[in-house]
DNA sequence: TGGCGTGTTATACTACATGTATAATGGAAT
DNA sequence: ATTCCATTATACATGTAGTATAACACGCCA
């Protein structure tokens, strides 16, 4: 049944948000979950494979709702900004899963593989919003270098650290937003974004 | 003996660098050391105790000797200039065991608290040579962040990133170079800095 | 109702990891 | 020569991933 996989994605979940990354063994999520570890094997086949699919339940759960109101967006620089917020939002709700996850895909080279290959729908966002940028833009970096400097400003660890011990990587999103048009070299123009996709969503077709 | 130290070290860092995080365990270091896994114990107490050592080594032995000639640059955009070419090389130098050990750090609460612990040197580095800013600068992010944020680019974190695996920490220097000095808020100034601290460094004394 | 199949369980095993305990060994300095 | 200390050999405890296998329980279908 479906029902038993959502309940051992969500009891690895739970390990994985209380204790270190020692902990989460499959034997505490299987107890967890109220079940053996041998069914953990029955349906996900390894640790990896529990974690893949842990991972890909974070991201499509998350807060990557409002997406196409961004990409709908004429102004870049607001698209940005409605962009950071985003991953902010994303970010903050999951850090403790999210630190350990990047741990494990340090220590695993399949793990890495398979959150790489995840982390490129970032990558691929964040192309299409650069092709959007008009030509009175003077980035601060080569152009061939803009959409990876803007996938390092945009990924975890950047917000992670930004945000230190004390706060959230929501708070940390102005200035993430001043840093990165700061990178684009988008005008003055102050912030218009969030009313307007908040306006953009309230009615997606126009 | 040091001396046995010192290869238990050398045998770790050798290990750490051919394989991946998971072929790091005692029984290889010593015996690629030539030893028994007792003697590391005797030696470094633990794991952690033994990777503690690693990175301290690695980081005084690394490439941080010219950092004189930097604090003491007048120009603050040829000295973070300087600056990043460092860690460029530093990081070139290291990465396949710096990415074993944030992952380490990720997954073990202790080691990670000592890489904190250690990276906190950066910091201080990058607070003392944004205290020599002029006034005319004008940077992207607010100046209570300006540190936080310089610390982030000059993260392995960052530079690994930029990199990607087509390329080498290295390379990515100068791209580095034009997006702090962008956050900076640094006129135009063409890079005077390696002439500048290539000849600082022959002379130490001026 | 009776059987069939599938997912779950219980149990046992291999292999490998960290870490501890303890006694034997062997060499160097006094 | 003896004493001291690091190293060694060996064994053990514990925890982990992963595999194998037989018993079990449940719904489903004839």
């Amino acid at each position: 049944m479906d029902a038993g996989r959502d309940r051992i994605l969500a009891a690895a979940l739970d390990v994985l948000q209380r204790g270190d990354f020692a902990a989460f063994s499959l034997e505490a999520v299987a107890k967890r979950a109220g079940i053996t570890r041998m069914t953990v094997y029955n349906q996900f086949g390894s640790k990896g494979g529990l974690f893949e699919e842990l991972f890909d339940q974070l991201v499509t759960r998350g807060a990557f709702t409002d997406m196409q109101a961004i990409f709908t967006e004429k102004d870049p620089g607001a698209a940005f900004d409605a962009f950071v917020a985003v991953f902010g939002r994303f970010y903050t709700e999951n850090r403790a899963v999210m630190a350990k996850m990047r741990a494990a895909a340090g220590s695993d080279p399949e793990l890495d593989a398979a959150m790489r290959k995840r982390n490129e729908r970032r990558k691929r966002g964040i192309e299409t919003l650069v092709q959007r940028l008009g030509k009175q833009h003077q980035p601060s970096v080569p152009a061939a270098e803009l959409v990876t400097t803007l996938d390092v400003l945009l990924s975890f660890n950047t917000f992670d650290m930004m945000a230190g011990p004390d706060r959230t990587p929501q708070d940390v999103v102005p200035v993430m937003r001043r840093l990165i048009r700061g990178v684009l070299g988008v005008p003055k123009r102050r912030t218009v974004s969030r009313a307007k996709v908040a306006r953009q969503k309230r009615r997606p077709r126009s």
